[in-house]
DNA sequence: CGCTTATAGCAAATACTTTGTGTTAAGGTC
DNA sequence: GACCTTAACACAAAGTATTTGCTATAAGCG
């Protein structure tokens, strides 16, 4: 017996699952999301909506699907050390979420009905800055843990972009990671 | 010449709002967020659906306008000082955001194609703080600055219930708290 | 190889959204 | 207060999107 029962995971199903992610791929570079439409995308892929509609449920969730699976990011360059690392990688990831599609990636995974997506999304950030630690203990630095990176710096940068009028400045999300190490350096042994 | 030209603010106009906000309100108690459509709240507000089109767009900018309208709280509780104002505030905070209207809300307010909203959700959260911050400050006790307990406390907290698998526990964003009033104690002079 | 059933296709029914046109009344002017 | 101007609403028709019942196909398993 396998070990998740019923669940096709090759052959045609595989094969249209594929096509309908590669037919948003395609679409969003040509149209922008707000023109992108279900049976629009079921064209497209060459299937018919229905088939879209019972897999994902709606747009939104096929959308937030969709960016989570092509969100394969590089290694996070090496600066040499923990403090030029997290600037470096901060900055870019500042602007990739600041971006038009990254906005919308993080509204269509907030919105979406996929509980996995959000996990998937946190995960992969989690990872990278994980890379990033790993790194600067293996030079024999310290390092914050992961979650205090992504409670000082990665929380308020989201947020912010997601209510705020405008985006944190570069020089404000540097000051985050600049707190975040000074705090780590000294918990709480000087008062 | 008016200050805003052509712009109704009162008479049938602001009926009209009124009884669709109040719609909304209604059918929230009876029934759950997904199970309501525009024509739904059309009908029960007495109006014709295309009223609603024209005016917010679409349900989701509807609903969000709606939850932030009446997103009108009351006085943070006063405990006597500072950080016991915070911990009980942040903890009603949570139970609020983390509950199933809660999180509703602010999947709207994100996915709302008016920019307001988001900013008069922060903005009263903002107003709560600093509220608290106020009566600190007239007491004679140092506090931080609003600004940072909201990247510190708040951002970390709203992040973590929309892309974490589960919300923070209680002790957890009391840590935030300590760990923010810490900082603000001691900014950077001990080492 | 043959069985079972998840998944896709198709098409009809339903529901939602957009849009053109006429009407009403809000806000301003003389 | 009577008279414009036009924002905002109602209505209805047209255009899309979504749901659903049924049939067919092929994935995974013994």
């Amino acid at each position: 017996m396998a070990i998740k029962e019923g669940i096709r995971t090759g052959g045609r199903s595989a094969r249209v699952q594929e096509s309908i992610h590669s037919a948003v791929r395609d679409l969003l570079v040509e149209n922008d999301r707000g023109a992108l439409s279900v049976p629009m995308i079921a064209a497209r892929a060459g299937v018919t909506p229905s088939t879209i509609y019972r897999r994902w449920g709606d747009l939104t969730t096929l959308l937030a699907d969709a960016a989570v699976e092509r969100l394969r990011p590089d290694e996070p360059i090496d600066c040499g050390n923990l403090r030029d690392d997290l600037l470096t990688w901060t900055e870019m990831y500042l602007d990739e979420m600041n971006s038009a599609p990254g906005r919308e990636m993080m509204r269509d995974v907030v919105a979406s009905s996929a509980t996995t997506c959000s996990g998937k999304c946190i995960g992969i950030t989690r990872d990278q800055v994980q890379t990033i630690i790993d790194r600067a203990l293996a030079r024999g630095e310290s390092a914050p843990p992961a979650d205090d990176l992504i409670d000082m710096v990665i929380a308020p940068l989201i947020y912010r972009i997601l209510y705020a009028e405008a985006a944190p400045s570069l020089e404000r999300v540097h000051q985050w990671v600049d707190r975040c190490l000074h705090f780590a350096a000294q918990p709480r042994n000087c008062d």
